[in-house]
DNA sequence: TGATTTAGTTAGCAACGCTAACTAAATTAT
DNA sequence: ATAATTTAGTTAGCGTTGCTAACTAAATCA
């Protein structure tokens, strides 16, 4: 039979229950996506934004790594954050090479609203939940982030 | 001050939660996402046909209301199904306009091999948790999908 | 000094999301 | 019965976001 050296094949638990965050992420996402059309700064830029807002600057290099995203992308991603004045470029004293990027206050405010405006859609949602299940969901994000 | 019509804020800890929820999200799918170059088949694809498999047959509207996606990203969609033979197109005798889209076997086979390849990794991640997490996640899975 | 590595850019491709504008079939109203 | 409207789907065209390949230039190593 064609293809017969797979990798060891996990559980069938395990791979339902990694289908089912799989699946929950994309909807999600899906979900919030069609909420932010009218902002102007795409999902991509504003992740990248939030790293420099809450974790401070640093290298393109550097917020490629943390973003799980290569080098090219993420020079094209600071370069249309810096057109649109949410972050500025400086040449890195020690290195002739490097940039450092850092989050502008128009940057700190759009990211603000936009991640309002994303999430609060869900936010409502998650109002109407029981305070136990918010909980729940509320740790499994952290698992989730631990888990990658 | 300028906009401030805003909606009602929602409390701190709910904003918290969705931006937690969001940011998971964001990150885990471009974990997977990364692990499935050699696939051939983007997640897209893999998520209208996992419908068609797990769910049945149905139209190319239907398809597009279950994966959130508008009409004409849909038929874009379901036009490369066919042309790589993953699914099939049939007239619906209800409705002479509408197409009845069904998954193939060759597509069946694919997105059985596409879900576990891009699920693999997360799959043995999940394996290195407690149980009692790991439920946790699952249970955190379904949540959001009922949650969206 | 010369070779290699590292940081970043540019060019070009593909997947996917959207809206606008269209065709054609079905339905509703006159 | 016919005309108007609604519904299903396609096509065209745009923007964002991923990638690799190929390049420049600075830093480091031999």
């Amino acid at each position: 039979m064609p293809g017969a050296a797979s990798p060891p094949a996990p559980p069938p638990a395990l791979q339902a229950a990694a289908d089912h965050l799989h699946s929950a992420a994309i909807h999600l996402l899906r979900t919030l996506r069609r909420t932010d059309a009218r902002l102007g700064v795409g999902p991509a830029q504003l992740s990248a934004l939030s790293v420099l807002v809450f974790g401070g600057p640093r290298s393109i290099g550097a917020l490629a790594r943390a973003e799980q995203v290569r080098v090219p992308t993420m020079s094209r991603l600071v370069a249309t954050l810096e057109r649109d004045g949410l972050a500025t470029r400086a040449a890195d004293p020690q290195d002739g090479r490097a940039s450092i990027m850092r989050a502008t206050f128009r940057g700190r405010r759009v990211l603000l609203r936009g991640r309002a405006l994303r999430t609060a859609e869900l936010a409502r949602r998650l109002a109407a939940l029981p305070p136990a299940e918010r909980t729940a969901l509320d740790q499994a994000a952290a698992l989730i982030e631990r888990l990658i």
